[in-house]
DNA sequence: ATTCGTAATTGAATTTTGTTCATTAATAAT
DNA sequence: ATTATTAATGAACAAAATTCAATTACGAAT
């Protein structure tokens, strides 16, 4: 039984590396074969085709994300904190895990397919998790209750996904927690600065 | 002379047609050769190839982009109405053309050769008239100036690239033009409705 | 230990698809 | 009308995904 998984989970280490390097198509199921060190053939016997091989990269990674995530969010109160520390280990994993940002940013997620899979299913229980503190800070009285709260976590993924793929496609050179502080400063207040306290009124009304 | 570009212009539409319904991978050159009623060779007297072609198609479409933006930003003053204006602009022009999005969004964005197509430069145009307008917002003093404005159009291209992409992969079922003017708020205030005036003075401060 | 049955593995054959190229047709120039 | 140049063709080629009949490895039963 372990000995089936361990030819399975040997593919996909396989997989994940020539995947990484190219993309998918660029990456060839003979160079994957090789690398695992299987014949070609071996590797239909675990995967419907290169697709499904490329699908089933992701899912133990996101597991593991998830896992963690609710790990560094044991023990802190307050929907602000929460996000702030929702933000900074979300740039914290994708700059630890780079290989894994390439695959589900620039190719997963982007694809009709994907929704389907099981990397999706681990992938939502992350933002599952960030509409929950949306409530909580609806609750608390510190967010806003006058916009729909997945366009409010829209605004909160939208931001982190285009800061990780902008990451991504200039070849990773910079530090991606640099502007971990902006970021948050930007989601909780916005753009703008301003002194319209009869308008700040107005929108607290609007809950 | 004009000849020429006709038949190039065929091969194209007939390949925004193949690659919007199925995608990169799963369009193939003879399916356009066919919907274009050419041969498959003359594909490559107009283009290098596949990717080549590809990358053509959002060309002219990203100039109309661009130059009706402007047309639409005409006699808008302030830095605020402007903003509004241009996120309603840009989820306009995708509900009018969802195609155009599909090849753009899912697959162009997320590509590491796209940087390097004439699409992107146009597109650059955009991005570039959207940091102008938060410089401006910032001499108003409407838009704060502790944060970098590179982060700052990141919030705003982000949540705007994430509506477009999540519409797209949900089938495009609902208006996207819904949302608006809570996108728009979100991106002005944020999510926070904090009270703090004290926290208020300090982030002007941070200017 | 030997046999038998099942499952895993192989790699050569097949299929699909992007790309090339020699040939043919059309167009323009003299 | 003849020639030169350019455009178009589709069969041939190459590369890569997928299939499959043959082989090997493994475990249970006798």
């Amino acid at each position: 039984m372990p000995d089936k998984n361990l030819k399975k989970q040997l593919i996909i280490e396989a997989a994940i590396d020539v995947f990484s390097k190219n993309n998918f198509q660029n990456s060839t199921i003979s160079q994957i074969a090789q690398k695992a060190e299987v014949a070609e053939g071996t590797i239909y016997q675990y995967f419907k085709n290169k697709e499904d091989l490329f699908f089933s990269i992701p899912v133990e990674k996101t597991k593991d994300f998830c896992r963690e995530l609710e790990l560094h969010l044991q023990g802190i109160t307050g929907a602000f904190n929460k996000i702030r520390k929702f933000i900074w280990y979300y740039l914290y994993f994708f700059k630890m895990n780079p290989e894994y940002g390439r695959t589900l940013m620039l190719e997963m997620r982007v694809n009709k397919g994907f929704a389907k899979t099981k990397s999706y299913s681990s992938f939502k229980n992350l933002t599952d998790r960030i509409l929950e503190i949306i409530k909580e800070g609806q609750e608390e009285g510190v967010i806003r209750k006058d916009v729909n709260i997945f366009i409010t976590r829209q605004l909160i993924l939208g931001i982190l996904e285009h800061v990780v793929t902008r990451w991504l496609l200039k070849g990773e050179q910079y530090d991606l927690l640099e502007h971990c502080d902006e970021v948050n400063k930007l989601i909780i207040h916005g753009i703008g600065l301003t002194t319209d306290l009869n308008g700040l009124k107005r929108w607290r009304e609007g809950q």
